[in-house]
DNA sequence: ATTATCTATAGATCTATAGATAATGC
DNA sequence: ATTATCTATAGATCTATAGATAATGC
C-alpha cells in the first residue's frame, strides 16, 4: 500500500474537515470517534493524525474557518449610508435575503448544530461563545437603531428593545426552518416568514406621516 | 460492603436521574460516561444497572419526567376567558412572570440545554422533537391571537407573523440570559428584556382608540 | 426472600503512536 | 529526502454482566 498515486481532484486535509463538520453536527464531538471520521473521509484513523496532531485540533480548525456570521458579517460601517440611499426597509428586505441565502447552505446549517450542541465545550476551549456572539450583534444591531432614530428615518423607538424585536424572530425562523438536518429545509415557507416578519417589523418602527407634514412645512 | 444502611434523606434513583441531568447538560450524552455519573452519585457503576437497564434508559427517563414545557402549559383553554376579564395586556404581562419563573430555574436550564445540545439523538429515539414543539406552540399562540382578533381585542393581524413576533424575543431571550451554565444569569436584566418587549408589542398590537369610539356611537 | 449495594472483570471501542511502504518532487 | 498513506498495536476508557455481601421487611 503507502503513499497512494496523487488525485487531483482530492484534498485529504479539507475531507477531513468537511466529513468531521457533519460528524460533529449529527452526532456531537464525543459522539463522533476518529474512526467515524477515518471512514467517512476513505482513510485510515493514523492517516488522520498525518494532517491534525489529534481530535481536539480538527474541531479547532474547523471553526476557526467558519466565518463571522451572516448578521455580523451585515454590519458594515457604510451601512448607514447603504440606508439613507436605499430606505431601511428595502434594506432590511435585503438584509433578510442575504441571511435566507447565507445561513441555508448545509455548511452554515452544520455549523448552526454543531454551535448549538458543543456551546459549553466551544466555550471553555475559548473557540466560540454563543451568548456572547448574540449580545454582540443585538448590540450592532442597536447602535444601528440608534443612529436610525437620530436621523429621523425611524420611529424614536428604545434601540435594546428594537434590536430584540427585529432579532428574535429572525433566530426563532432559523431554528425553525433550518436546525433538523434530517429533513430538507423549505425555503419557500422560510422566505415568506422571513419577509412577513421583516414588512410587518417596518409597520412598527417607520416614521409617521404626521411627523414628514411637520417636516415639509 | 454490599447493602448500606438505610438512609431516609437518599433517594438513589431519582438521584442518578439528577446527576446525569446535569452531566449530559454539560458534557453532552456521549461526554458523560456511566462511571461519570455513578462517581457523582456516590456509587459504583454497576449500581446504576440495578435501577436502569441501560445509559439510554437513564436519557429517555430524564426526558420523560420532563414535563411540556412553560409556553406550552400556559395555553389552555380558559386562556381567552381570562384574557377578557383581565384584559390582555395584563395576561401577556403575568405570561411573562410565569415564564421567567419557570425558565430560570436550574432543572429548566439544564433541560434546555439537554435539549439544544442531543437535538438530532433525541428525535430519532422519538424522545422530544424541538422543531415539531416550536411549530405546535407557534401555532397555538397563533389560534389564540387570531381569536383575540376576532374579539376585538387586538388590532386585525396576521396570526401567523403575530406569534412569531411574540415568540422570537422570547425564544431569544432565553437563549442570551438563560443557556450559559457557567455564569448565574442576571434575572433583574432579564425581566427588563422581558417586560420591555411584551409591553412594545403591546403598542403594536392594541386596537386603535379611533376604532373605539366609533364602537361607541 | 428481596433489595441495594459492592468487587471483579469481560469484551468492545477509543485515542494515539511506532514503524513500514510507496509515491512525489528536488 | 519528504510526504501521505498503510499495518499493527499499546494502553486507556467505556458499557455491561456475574456473583458476593449485607441490610430490609414479610
Amino acid at each position: 500500500m503507502g503513499r497512494p498515486k496523487r488525485d487531483d481532484s482530492r484534498d485529504t486535509r479539507q475531507e477531513i474537515l468537511d466529513r468531521a463538520l457533519e460528524l460533529f453536527a449529527t452526532h456531537g464531538f464525543t459522539g463522533s470517534s476518529m474512526r467515524d471520521i477515518a471512514k467517512a473521509v476513505g482513510v485510515r484513523e493514523s492517516a488522520l493524525y498525518h494532517h491534525f496532531p489529534n481530535k481536539n485540533a480538527i474541531l479547532t480548525t474547523v471553526l476557526e474557518s467558519s466565518g463571522p456570521g451572516a448578521l455580523n458579517s451585515l454590519m458594515t460601517n457604510d451601512l448607514v449610508r447603504i440606508i439613507e440611499s436605499l430606505g431601511p426597509h428595502q434594506v432590511l428586505r435585503t438584509m433578510g435575503e442575504t441571511v435566507l441565502t447565507l445561513w441555508s447552505t448545509p455548511r452554515e446549517r452544520h455549523l448552526l448544530r454543531l454551535i448549538m450542541a458543543e456551546m459549553p465545550r466551544l466555550k471553555e476551549a475559548g473557540l466560540f461563545d454563543l451568548q456572547a456572539q448574540v449580545w454582540r450583534v443585538r448590540t450592532r444591531i442597536g447602535e444601528l437603531f440608534a443612529s436610525l432614530v437620530e436621523r429621523g428615518l425611524i420611529k424614536p423607538i428604545d434601540p435594546r428593545t428594537a434590536s430584540l424585536r427585529f432579532m428574535g424572530p429572525l433566530l426563532m425562523i432559523r431554528v425553525l426552518h433550518l436546525s433538523d438536518l434530517t429533513s430538507t429545509p423549505n425555503l419557500e415557507a422560510m422566505r415568506e416568514d422571513l419577509m412577513r416578519h421583516i414588512d410587518s417589523f417596518w409597520e412598527t418602527v417607520k416614521p409617521e406621516p404626521a411627523t414628514k407634514k411637520e417636516k415639509r412645512r
